[in-house]
DNA sequence: GTGAAAGCGCTAACAC
DNA sequence: GTGTTAGCGCTTTCAC
């Protein structure tokens, strides 16, 4: 027996219908301060009743708080982007928030993308910025002093609160092991972007710096794995290249695809690692040895650390996790065929 | 020279400062009225200089209106999904609509999640609901009639507004390609859920049926590759089973992953499809041949028809794309190897 | 065109 | 414990 069934129920139809206050049906949905059990008993009966859903907006001018906290990221349907999404999304879950996505496109810092803005306009309680990519730094910048945010990202940076996985650490690793493996130097594909080092091509450079090995120039691949399989054809042609570090495993799924493509086969005539461990660099053949990086943790940390912001506790607001080597099939000690070539 | 730099500013702020009132601010802002250049002019010279953001909460409060669309899913990080939501976004963007995320795990009809629950709170335009497995299917049912909806699958269902990609169909020429391909039947392997038949199972009886052809059990993998690769093995030694299809590409390959691991050659011994056209399906050895579903096109409709139900104009409410076969080298004429087994 | 006044549905003091 | 009184920051009549 609703009221005007078209409209919503509010706190007052609830009040009425229990014959108590509005703040006391406030106090029994917050369970702010103590209300008497019968009545207690008849607000929840009138909540039911009415199916009344509180008014998030309501709350939210009325008390200054929110229970929604921004995502800001470059992209999101990639597989370790989606991962950390999902680790924020159920951090936030847990803790009753609700999560917005804004994808932001632009790399320019003057102008506030579009949909930053918009999401930013929403009442945010916090933002988590997956700092990744160009658009992702040029979106930290733009968030407005005051509201608590917390940026994810590969790369470690002083000033402001994040949750990392150490690439570059692991990228060092996993060419280091290559290199032990007997090979003279280690080629590299990235993974956008492009405009800065990332911490994988920085671990990379040290490594092989630190080895006195030569550095050779870079391949620039999309998101796409066919790029790789372009960078992989081109490979092939070079008979100076025994070892190919790719910035992520569908990249360097792409790769052994165009090296194949060029007659050669990894890892007997090449070496190819990856960079991830994504759930299909096992199925691959050969395997990929790669590095695993626990992106749905890093969001799950993320969140922690955010929420620790935004409650101003002394939790710590730093938070860095390596990611471990995973050696597979993908990479041999080189062969002689190559250096014959 | 803001005021009270630790408070963000408000409309009475803004309008102080350019010495107007607060509803023309407003109208600045919405442009729901003509305001004379020169207020016009100053009012946004203030709003720049206060670094002004409407409050959205206020703004849903006042004029009952948002801009805040739901999605609802039962999973973010799996390709078709991630790409679902991506076009969603994309198409909310546009229109200047941010995206709430809700990822739904219950499949009980009586109960609603909590994480839907939070999520509608919100004041929201409008609901998307990802209809791909149980956790969508009862959380569409719990949404509250009279918020807009569309529901967003793989089977075509009455009485409610949605896009969808249709599976059966397209599952259904798979396995006719399979079996005019000279094969007896075609083994199924699903993907979730496992509750009801998804169009993909329902395409595949129904090519079986019509040809005359045996229909064998089918076997249920989770989203993780490595239960392909189980399955994989398991086929491996069964001496009848000549062609598979899998419900999607990367279960796919983990099977032919499986396979190889039990000695046999895809599709030299046993012929193997998947479905989604995933972007690793073309880099595969062999490449696997496949149906492509736009995911992100699908998402894009959904959107398009939610806005239409929001707007309640004469968009169409139903929107049906039918993916295409994308025939590569996974699957071939049977060899005499298995039949002779 | 523009301002004054009212009110969206809630929470936050404050009395009692 | 519980009700009363004020707003939160906007949009919306409605005069002028």
């Amino acid at each position: 027996m609703t009221l005007d069934s078209n409209r919503t129920a509010t706190m007052a139809d609830v009040a009425r219908l229990a014959g108590v206050s509005v703040p006391t049906v406030s106090r029994v949905l917050s369970g702010a301060a103590r209300v008497k059990p019968d009545k207690e008993a008849r607000v929840n009966a009138a909540i039911a009743e009415l199916g009344f859903r509180p008014s998030a907006a309501a709350r939210n001018l009325a008390s200054g708080r929110s229970d929604v906290i921004a995502v800001i990221a470059g992209n999101t349907s990639q597989y370790g982007y989606a991962e950390v999404i999902r680790g924020v999304e159920e951090g936030a879950r847990s803790e009753g928030y609700t999560v917005v996505i804004a994808v932001v496109e632009s790399s320019d810092d003057t102008r506030m993308d579009s949909a930053l803005a918009t999401a930013l306009g929403q009442s945010i309680a916090g933002v988590v910025v997956l700092k990744f990519d160009p658009p992702g730094v040029a979106a930290l910048r733009q968030i407005p002093s005051g509201v608590p945010v917390v940026a994810i990202s590969g790369v470690r940076e002083a000033g402001i609160a994040q949750a990392v996985l150490d690439e570059a650490r692991a990228a060092e690793e996993l060419t280091d092991y290559l290199l032990a493996l007997g090979h003279s130097t280690v080629h590299h594909v990235r993974i956008p972007p492009s405009r800065r080092e990332d911490g994988r091509t920085t671990g990379w450079r040290r490594a092989l710096t630190k080895a006195g090995a030569v550095v050779p120039p870079t391949q620039d691949a999309t998101w796409d794995p066919s790029s790789g399989r372009a960078i992989g054809r081109e490979l092939a042609e070079s008979t100076n290249v025994t070892a190919v570090f790719c910035g992520n495993d569908e990249i360097a799924m792409g790769v052994i695809r165009g090296l194949a493509d060029g007659g050669l086969r990894v890892p007997h005539d090449v070496s190819v690692v990856g960079f991830d461990n994504h759930p299909l660099a096992e199925m691959w053949s050969p395997s990929i040895t790669t590095v695993d990086q626990d992106f749905a943790d890093l969001g799950r940390r993320g969140f922690e650390i955010l929420l620790g912001v935004i409650r101003d506790d002394s939790t710590p607001r730093y938070s860095s996790e390596r990611p471990r080597l995973i050696i597979r099939e993908s990479a041999a000690a080189p062969s002689s065929r190559r250096r014959a070539g």
